[in-house]
DNA sequence: CGGGGCCTTGAACGTCGTCAAGCGATGTGG
DNA sequence: CCACATCGCTTGACGACGTTCAAGGCCCCG
């Protein structure tokens, strides 16, 4: 199945030519999504993992009165729920933002490849931990940036990962949210994500209409936004 | 070494006696650290892990203009850098809050401990997602929640942690923070962090005074602050 | 005795939320 | 084919939650 994504981005550890058609041999079958179908439920025993071919996808957090928090956005490449395997539940809900593609690693698979190869194992642990590496610096905007610079920061965010698996280039990008969505994800309300979208294009940052990311000025923006790719652990 | 209280609050999945032999024995030798002595530094590359036995550690990330983020919080049994055998390197620092005691296990033990068993895999990888677990809740917390909410929450959270290593009982726990790391953990200012304060005792919800917090009303204030622990994985 | 944390409180301010209204695009059913 | 509902976007007015600035308190320690 089509996991080379996954492999493409992870570069580290390095794998030996058995470990990564053992890898790529543990998928069973796709699956399909349409745009806002739900995933993962909150929850409910899983006992397989996905990883994402095509499409966007967001993992996310009802809370009271009508309040929801995004916790993580996933491009093709991520396994959005790697982490069911050492967790057995998930804690979150996951659903589909676009129309999604994935493929799926059953429990029992994963845990063939952590006996097979102790690489192996420190990848895919490797990866989740990139992903919790996201969450803290979600953490950090929300804690500590103003508004525009949140939405900034995630904007060169998704940039930097778009671009990575070939889906974004120039300072363009297809971001298919909602500017409420973009307000669940960086704790703003609907109203000012658009009064700050309006500043950030008329400061030449940033642009955005239709789903779609303009960046007009990259190295502005990454310094109005703080933006540091450590955290991507891209190496 | 000095490692069952990780074992013992770590339940799932069971291990051998054999494992456990083999985890314990895994740790090198201790260390010790004085209260807010550096414990790792951001960007440095780690080549062994770190578990507390004794005291509280918090993990943070600076920002611009003095802001700091709190990214997490560990007691006895915990460990606060696991996450360093994949990743080589942290984006984030870690110290101590109080006087701390720990022990180490080198990265090459972990690999080790991962060849060995993959019961050993899942239990250390489960536990580095119960932090991340953690890390999302926090985001809903600041993300959603207002001030007084944010601190109720934390004060749940981490009276159940110490609870279940034996360190607090009768709704009652030592957090030895100051109100500006209150503010840092919430991503509130001290000033800020005062007044609820003020507001939660005069509810009758919690009281915080030299860094002990006496949980005034227990069911009260879960409900005030949305607290639901599923997210620690207790289970 | 002086200095420095940490806590406490008041007053003024500002960022962001709330409420409300209107717009355009899309889709559906009468 | 048009009426009408829905959804997302946009903007204005107002209000509130939390920040900033300032001052004074207490306590510990040099």
């Amino acid at each position: 199945m089509d996991a080379h994504l996954f492999l493409k981005t992870h570069r580290t550890p390095v794998l030996s030519e058995e470990e990564r058609t053992a890898f790529i041999g543990s998928f069973v079958r796709t699956l399909d999504f349409g745009p806002r179908e739900m995933m993962v439920r909150e929850g409910v025993p899983v006992t397989q993992c996905t990883l994402v071919t095509k499409g966007l996808v967001q993992r996310f957090k009802d809370a009271r009165d009508g309040k929801r928090q995004i916790l993580a956005l996933h491009v093709p490449g991520d396994f959005v729920d790697l982490h069911s395997y050492p967790l057995k539940r998930l804690e979150h809900s996951v659903s589909a933002l676009t129309q999604v593609a994935a493929i799926v690693m059953p429990h029992p698979q994963v845990r063939a490849l952590t006996k097979l190869s102790a690489t192996l194992t420190e990848l895919m642990w490797r990866s989740t931990m990139i992903d919790a590496a996201i969450n803290r610096e979600w953490l950090l905007n929300i804690g500590t940036r103003d508004a525009a610079q949140r939405i900034g920061h995630l904007f060169c965010e998704m940039y930097i990962r778009l671009e990575r698996v070939g889906l974004a280039t120039d300072h363009v990008l297809a971001l298919p949210l909602t500017q409420t969505d973009l307000g669940d994800a960086t704790a703003l309300t609907a109203v000012h994500v658009n009064r700050m979208l309006r500043q950030l294009r008329e400061d030449g940052l940033a642009d955005f209409k239709a789903g779609v990311v303009t960046i007009l000025d990259w190295e502005r923006l990454r310094r109005f936004a703080e933006f540091d790719p450590g955290y991507l652990f891209l190496e």
